[in-house]
DNA sequence: GATGAATGAGGATTCATTCAT
DNA sequence: CATGAATGAATCCTCATTCAT
């Protein structure tokens, strides 16, 4: 390597793309360990495997990792990015109505996580999070309550706006969170909880889900004013 | 406490120790297992620690279970028993609106398996049905297939009646699915999904879901008739 | 035992039948136990397969003898019962030639010990001598020592009588020692050392060996005066 | 010795270890493997001994081998390579006698085979054949069958020149074949079959058993016409 | 930086041996 | 006496981690 190095001296360019490759490193080996910890969990993947699956070596992963934890560690880390920022932004701005908003805050979820490979990482936490307490306080401080903060927001909103009945907001953000989390689980596993994974149109799925959120299986609208809060004792 | 149990066991009546365990040895250990499959996921139980839960020796572990992996299945088959048998009888002879019958169903759900230990197997199979697609499959036919099944009847009787309006069932049927997965899996991942775990009244949350499946979250009966089915594109 | 005892005290034919049972199972055992060590080696054969084979549970097993160590020497010794001494006196007063006495003798070898279940305790010694050398000790001891010297005497007994030429028996005994033993061995050992196990006549083996070793292969009697003794350098 | 070798090995130029280990280490491991196996049998050599011995840890073989039964193959097929090949080429063009031949066959044989530690090889064969049956086709195939041929072709030439009688090779085989496996077993056995090991002299021996085998033990040239195929029934 | 050979602690599994019944 | 459930030491094998090159 000192070999490849002082050739390196005198082909300034090549240095760059080695440069580069180095900087790419990381993330490779980012991808290749999500991939696999949500395939097989984080005590059934081999840090061989993850290495191969990134074209590396086994010893070159402990080169930008201190030991498969810190790996773990750095995957949920790197996954969980602020796409949420963003979202806060986007929703102070909206104009339409909220069912409109509801409906734009689930289809765009899916379409920038949800449909991505980022979206293991539910899967994961799921899996994991006991074996890593303080990932999941992480992930929980991180994602799920500013998640649970923007679903809040929209629903507040219908209220005040009068769109939306009366309820418990605590409750409440369930109804949306539910079914886009179940999502991401039956795309993970193999669809253990679809009949048959490919013939879940999921488009169609997050359309029907709104619309029950919405609108509610009911055909007749029934005592909407004391509210349904009461149904069962 | 099973812990604090099992160990008080051996102190007063020692006597007939072998005799009255021999028979419930297989059980407990399943027990144990089905605790720590669960808690940790099947690659991060050591067996060691089953028996040891289970109160007896590594070897005996293995004199009921050929290896891990027959003791995960073993697991599996044992916790997934047909409940839902007894249940299509019930139905069967259900009077009630389809509204009740369906927040029976969820309510007695959660009790019968929600609430149980049985209901680790979900967040089980969630977690290990790549590395074990055999066991996954055999869930999938036993559990998942029934339970939509049963849940379908519940919604295709409600449209009979005029109660619930036209939906495709085959999406339909994840607007009780999901809310209920996720309670389960909330559940056996140290609340991940939620604020904080202690902080949730499951009973309320069953009826709050079913509230929001029913009649949908809008303070208005709106266009029922050509359907909210339109509802972005 | 006491219990047992006790019982027996009353019914004394009962007693018997107890007793001359008592008397089977270590010989049944012992017979399992040669089987299986000389099929599979010591280590690799368990006690329980032993136990299995006689009969009875392993927990018997170990009701006569203290070890697995234990019934390996038992085994040995068990199978190495004096044969010798019987033919010791039987060549006393052998009339013929001496090449007779030396067919009679690898004869009689063959059928009193080569062809019967004893003649694993050859390939057992060979197998495990160097894990037990206070066995093989013994072995070669009891066994090796008087059949050497058996075989001495037949040889002296015709270099008396002139029917065999001068020679070191130190060194010619194995003309007789090594073909029997080769018997053995191949019979036990898959026929490894013979194109097919099944297609060799072994009584005609054992005359066609003897027809060597009394005249050799050579078509001429070459110097039988001198001595062939100078053959090779 | 070759432990103290190793441990030597370490003190001195402990620089560039790995690199010229690296090469090495399959061949170090199969030459430990095979004096363990050869000692103590397949079951009772422990995989950490044979890396011990190699002067490796017990995790570096299994980089070398899969499994202990790999090791074992890799062990027999490693030291059967074809020492046979030379040796039918030398004896298409054997000029002497072949009382000659078969000297020169037995005392090359002893000097190439029997004398090196690949001859533990057959007794290895002896001792695991039944438990590892495909090994000993494939011995049989590469060994046995093809060194039956070689000891064919001598006594086959000495028949068709006249210097040997007329026998059934089949089994006058085993009258070079016999003493030979004897001695490769005796060596191998800690003398189990010797009155005492060293007080042996190999060579002597080999010498003694061409004798008998060329001339017999008989002091006069009986019956060589008619043959002495009718001795004893 | 990158490699992959080497390590050895750790975990699954076996099996001789014990012992309560 | 006989059983076979229970044990745990012993053994094979894996894999995260190190380190010389």
């Amino acid at each position: 390597m000192p070999l490849i190095k002082r050739f390196c001296d005198k082909l300034p360019a090549d240095a760059h793309k080695r440069e580069r490759r180095k900087g790419a490193r990381p993330g490779e080996l980012l991808d290749a360990a999500l991939d696999l910890f949500v395939e097989k969990g984080f005590a059934a993947t081999r840090v061989e495997e993850v290495a191969a699956r990134a074209g590396v070596s086994k010893g070159t992963l402990f080169l930008y990792f201190q030991s498969k934890e810190e790996l773990f560690k750095a995957v949920v880390c790197e996954n969980i990015s602020g796409h949420l920022k963003g979202w806060n932004d986007e929703f102070e701005s909206f104009e339409g109505s909220s069912a409109d908003m509801l409906g734009y805050c689930m289809n765009s979820w899916w379409d920038r996580l949800g449909a991505t490979r980022a979206s293991g990482i539910n899967k994961l936490m799921v899996s994991e999070a006991k074996n890593f307490p303080a990932i999941a306080a992480f992930y929980q401080q991180e994602v799920i309550r500013p998640g649970h903060a923007l679903i809040r927001r929209v629903l507040q909103r219908g209220m005040d706006r009068g769109e939306f009945r009366k309820m418990d907001l605590d409750y409440a953000v369930y109804s949306v969170i539910a079914p886009m989390t179940f999502l991401i689980l039956a795309k993970h596993s193999m669809g253990v909880c679809m009949p048959d994974d490919l013939g879940l149109d999921q488009k169609k799925y997050i359309r029907t889900q709104l619309n029950t959120i919405l609108y509610g299986l009911s055909s007749s609208p029934v005592n909407l004013g004391q509210g349904p809060e009461k149904v069962r004792a």
